[in-house]
Formats: C-alpha cells, structure tokens, sequence
DNA sequence: TAAAATGGTCAACCTGATTGACTACCACCG
DNA sequence: CGGTGGTAGTCAATCAGGTTGACCATTTTA
C-alpha cells in the first residue's frame, strides 16, 4: 500500500484514539472512577520524582495551576494521591502517591501492556522495538524532548 | 534502548500532541482562524463523499448532530464550507467544499507532509513506510477500522 | 394514510479549562 | 534585621466545547 505524504499524523491519532478508548471500556468494566488521561500522567510524573509541587504538574500537563489543583483534589478524594507538607517550604505542599496510587499504576501499566500487546500480536515485537526507537526519536530530536502531554484540544 | 512493555502509547501520544502543536503554531504564525482537529477531520470527510450531512458528521466525528451543527456553522462562517439543500431530502442539508476549504485542505496536507518529513529526516523514509503500514493495521485488525475521531478529551 | 423514524434547530446545562484577584510565605538586598 | 518582589496555593467568575432534551418539518414504513 503506498503512502500518501503527511497521512502519518493521522494515523498516529487514531491508533492512539482507539487504545485509549480500549483502556477506558477495561476501566469502566470495572467499575472505576473515571480517570483521565491526566491523571495518568500525573502517576507517571508522582513516580518520577519525589517532590512534586502542584506547579510543577500544572507545567507538566501544560495546564494552569488552578487546573492542576483541582486534578489533584480530585484524585486525594478518591486516595490515590496524598499532599504533604513541604519540608522547607511553608507555602508549597508535596504530592505523593498513596499505596493505593501506587497499586493502581502498576494496575494501569498492565493494562497498557495488554493492549500494546494486541498491536505487538498483530505486527510482531520487532517492529514494536523499532517504533519504540522512531517515537523517541520525534520527540526527542524534532519535538525537542518537551514532555508536556495535556490532550491536544 | 530497551523498552518497557505499554510504554508505546505513551510516546503515540506525545508525537501526536507535538505534531499537532507543531501544526498549530504554523497556523497561528499565518494568521488564520483557530482550526481545530475536528475541522481538519470534517474537511477530509467531506473530501471522500459527495453527499455527507450533518448527522454523517456527528457519525464520523463521534459527537453529537448538536455539535456537529456548531463546527458545521463555524467552518460556514469563515467560508470554508456550504450547506446546500438535499437532492431527495426536504430535511437534509448536504456539506460541501467551497473553494477556498478546497484551497486549505491543500495547504493543511503540504503542512501536514513537512512536518511527516521532519520525522522521515531523523528516521528514514523507508521507517515511515514501515510506520504507516503497523499504524495501519492496528487500526484496522485490532481497533476494527472504526474511523471515530475525536480527540481523546 | 396514519404512525414512527429522521434531519435539523433552539435552549438549558455540565465540565474542564481559563483569567484575575488575593493570601501566605519565601528570598534577597539594602 | 526589614521591606520589596517573587512564588505556592486558593477562591471566584467566566469561557468553550460538549451534552441532554424538547421540538418542528419532512420522509419512510406499516
């Protein structure tokens, strides 16, 4: 099948459409709180790092502090997510995730594993490694390693 | 480079949005209207079929006919678009085209292709071919060719 | 030919974001 | 010290893009 030049984004769009679509029927099949991409990456940067402020997520996500903010509210009330007092700092609280954070990531992770799987059953692991090495290639050579991944509305 | 199982769609995700951001700050530096996504997904609807109306839209688009009508009405108003009476429906309106939505498509996809060949410059030509054909069959095999395309929030 | 289904519009509301104003605290420089 | 400017976080108002629900006009079906 031939290409047509520039028909790459769209495909990328839609393949990631349709996974994260996959995760979130798993998610709503079990019954979950509804959570959001957002969410997700605010896990994945908790696990990073050990002193995460609600700034450094709002500049994360690419959103605005309060916007943050009320991600986190949201994922404290459900108890995925502590605030803690900041150790030198009196205004600023550090984020952390709870074991019940912590559980639900690997949780999460295996659920994306599963559903790269199908992608790997279909095409084969190898292929998967190479587009493993072209995605980091974009973002880090063309896209400047910039990590922001608020959804792109 | 290994690579950790589910962390693909990950990186799907921030090529796209770095993609997408990429397109969007050529268009700003143009001047233009805020096209969004889903625009750039109704022009490409209604450059494959003649005869599409606003509830194909919605169809396509996955949103509601209320909200297809809005980015209908929006894309009307900046002349990208026109709502012609239906041949044989008294109720239907059928989507076209005008020129100047004729004209942007055009420019969209030379915009679009620059940016793809950004990516084939770091990886190769022949990668992106391999890329295209894998994307391809993730949506079709797995996510069976459903073409839904909103954006993922 | 009456009843059900469909295309489209209007209006009210929801939600996830934004901007703007404000408080409390920190850091630096005189 | 101490005051001045910057920063973390919250509250409140607003915006934008979407939804649900009601409705009309037309078309399709029984």
């Amino acid at each position: 099948m031939t290409r047509r030049r520039g028909e790459i984004p769209l495909l990328l769009a839609m393949t990631y459409r349709a996974m994260t679509e996959a995760l979130h029927d798993r998610i709503a099949a079990e019954g979950r709180e509804p959570l959001r991409p957002a969410h997700g990456y605010t896990f994945r940067l908790l696990l990073d790092r050990a002193d995460v402020t609600s700034v450094d997520l709002a500049d994360h996500l690419g959103v605005t502090k309060q916007a943050a903010s009320k991600i986190v509210a949201e994922l404290e009330g459900w108890g995925y997510v502590e605030r803690r007092p900041h150790p030198t700092d009196g205004r600023a609280r550090v984020l952390a995730l709870t074991d019940k954070g912590h559980a639900y990531v690997r949780h999460a992770d295996e659920m994306w594993a599963e559903i790269e799987d199908r992608w790997a059953a279909v095409i084969g692991a190898r292929r998967l490694d190479d587009i493993h090495h072209d995605l980091r290639a974009y973002v880090e050579e063309v896209a400047g390693g910039r990590a922001v991944l608020r959804p792109v509305w």
